[in-house]
DNA sequence: CCAAGGCCTGAATG
DNA sequence: ACATTCAGGCCTT
């Protein structure tokens, strides 16, 4: 029973190392053995098995823990690219993240990189969010959406986000008027969902597939930013043609229908090793 | 429907 | 030093 259980925890384990960098969080920070890290209102603690501690005791699947994970890599390994990349990080996983914060990070995100992101989330943080000790640690939780769609489009700005304050102010009135209800977003299917929130401010085809992916459980999403064209370009140049410059709305859509017949429904963990992969062989910085 | 240009900011590059 | 480019894009023309 021991033997069968270590050997079921060495396949299925979670690395959460390298799910925490890559790309998908930002306000995380490791203390000792542990990391640390806002979820919305809630602040969690993982240890290198991830186990949770989470302050408020709310109940998250962080990790994704109930997806099939053997079956979904089974599913997604249609050649040597995408195997040698499963081989790389066996246990890289897609993270379930508190919506809200989520859909802020990538509106954040655009035309950003990972420090700057981190930096404007930590000041978004800090001047709207509630102050709060955990495990002897000072957080700053997210802001509710209320907050921020109170919030001045000055103040926004303080925090370095630039242009992008109004679109934050702008989102989170929607979000907190329940325009769009996060529960309907994860009933409704990937098309539906994506050509709601898209109608928000600051959130095209990337943005919004990042938000899909990563809060709202739609797996088959598959962000395309300017990494993951690079490496269709070098590893997928003929299954996946590029043909212009700058990827218009329409060959968005029909890139990520032809990435989705490829890959099947969970296209987007395909996406998230890639992008691991490839951001290592640069050395990119990760938190 | 497509192409081009602008945009806050700050770290990296020349 | 100082200017220019570039970075997980989006929006307008």
């Amino acid at each position: 029973m021991k033997k069968l259980l270590s050997k079921m925890q060495i396949k299925e384990s979670i690395d959460v190392e390298n799910s925490i960098n890559s790309g998908q969080v930002f306000l995380w920070k490791k203390n000792n053995e542990f990391w640390y890290g806002v979820n919305g209102q809630d602040v969690l603690q993982i240890d290198e098995n991830a186990k949770i501690k989470s302050l408020k005791n709310h109940k998250t699947d962080f990790f994704r823990s109930s997806d099939d994970f053997d079956g979904i890599i089974k599913s997604i390994s249609k050649d040597k690219v995408v195997k040698d990349a499963v081989k790389k990080y066996p246990g890289l996983r897609i993270i379930k993240q508190d919506p809200f914060q989520c859909l802020i990070s990538f509106i954040v995100s655009s035309n950003s990189n990972i420090q700057k992101i981190k930096t404007n989330l930590e000041n978004i943080s800090q001047k709207f969010g509630e102050r709060i000790e955990f495990k002897n640690q000072e957080f700053f939780l997210f802001p509710e959406s209320e907050t921020l769609s109170n919030a001045s489009i000055n103040e926004i700005k303080k925090c370095g986000v630039g242009y992008r304050a109004n679109f934050i102010k702008e989102a989170s009135k929607i979000f907190s008027s329940k325009e769009i209800a996060i529960e309907d977003l994860k009933n409704c299917t990937y098309e539906d969902a994506k050509k709601k929130i898209c109608k928000i401010p600051g959130i095209g085809n990337k943005v919004a597939d990042c938000i899909l992916l990563f809060s709202l459980d739609k797996l088959e999403s598959f962000p395309l930013d300017r990494w993951m064209i690079r490496i269709l370009e070098k590893y997928y140049s003929e299954r996946f043609q590029i043909e212009t410059k700058t990827i218009t709305d329409k060959q968005y859509e029909i890139l990520h229908q032809k990435i989705v017949e490829y890959f099947g429904p969970y296209a987007g963990y395909a996406q998230q090793f890639l992008f691991k992969m490839e951001r290592e062989n640069y050395q990119k910085r990760w938190l």
